[in-house]
DNA sequence: TTTTTATGACGTAAATTTACGTCATAAAAA
DNA sequence: TTTTTATGACGTAAATTTACGTCATAAAAA
């Protein structure tokens, strides 16, 4: 199917099509896998579990002074913050100048479940690797 | 302490410094949490969960033709079984010309212990976020 | 009103990831 | 013995991530 659309393009726009079959591919992964691994991927540097810590210990939503608490540049905290922000698992709420984050409690019991349906889902006794 | 370092040292390898600086800083996060991230990133990709899941499915440990139900190259799913491989959530086992690739159950069920007590942790259900 | 202060947008260098192709190799099959 | 076949090592281009610095801006504080 994506090769029928190369036949019909000349190779000035070779490179067009390759981006449109790399994403056709992609799209291959169910949409479902594609955000389960989104949410894994939120999680997959220290910084942002740090930041998730953080936030959970100090009940109260609290502003980026976070970074103060980690070994990294406030910019760069403040990427974090986006990150984990864009998937949903924190809130920032904007207060004069500083901006207040927090869990968003729901969203982190939401990807917990589905995680470990996904895990649970792959632990079938009746493997035996090495036999 | 990195600061002192740095004094120390003049101009024409700063940039080794600052190398060295990154990894001081980089090593601040619990060796727990680093941990923590390196197994949710082995999770990240949408490729990688696929492949656990056809080696869930296909419960007898199947070779590398996992490659032909993916929509990616042969090598590119090499690469990524590599990747689970070396955080251990899968085995190799070479077999003569084939290679047997299966999971490693009880890895997975550690994982799933930790991943669950690091996501219960957040969930402290006195963090009221919009008041 | 002027000065601080906290923030996020923007740009950027370096590192890492992703996706592939090519090759050499070891072992099955012919 | 020669030919296939499956694999992983290696190299590489393109994309993405990570870490920071600089700037403009909006709102507190002085």
């Amino acid at each position: 199917m994506g090769r029928f659309v190369v036949h019909l393009l000349d190779k000035h726009i070779k490179s067009k099509v390759q981006y449109d079959m790399a994403n056709l591919t992609k799209n291959t992964f169910s949409a479902d896998l594609i955000r389960q691994a989104k949410f894994f991927k939120a999680l997959s540097h220290p910084a942002r579990l740090s930041i998730l810590q953080y936030l959970a210990e100090t009940k109260t939503c609290i502003t980026g002074d976070i970074a103060d608490e980690l070994p990294l540049s406030r910019t760069t905290v403040n990427q974090h913050l986006k990150e984990l922000k864009e998937v949903g698992l924190i809130v920032g709420t904007v207060e004069g100048v500083k901006t207040n984050y927090c869990l968003n409690t729901q969203a982190i019991k939401d990807f917990k479940t589905s995680a470990i349906s996904f895990l649970g889902d792959l632990n079938i006794d009746t493997i035996n690797c090495k036999k």
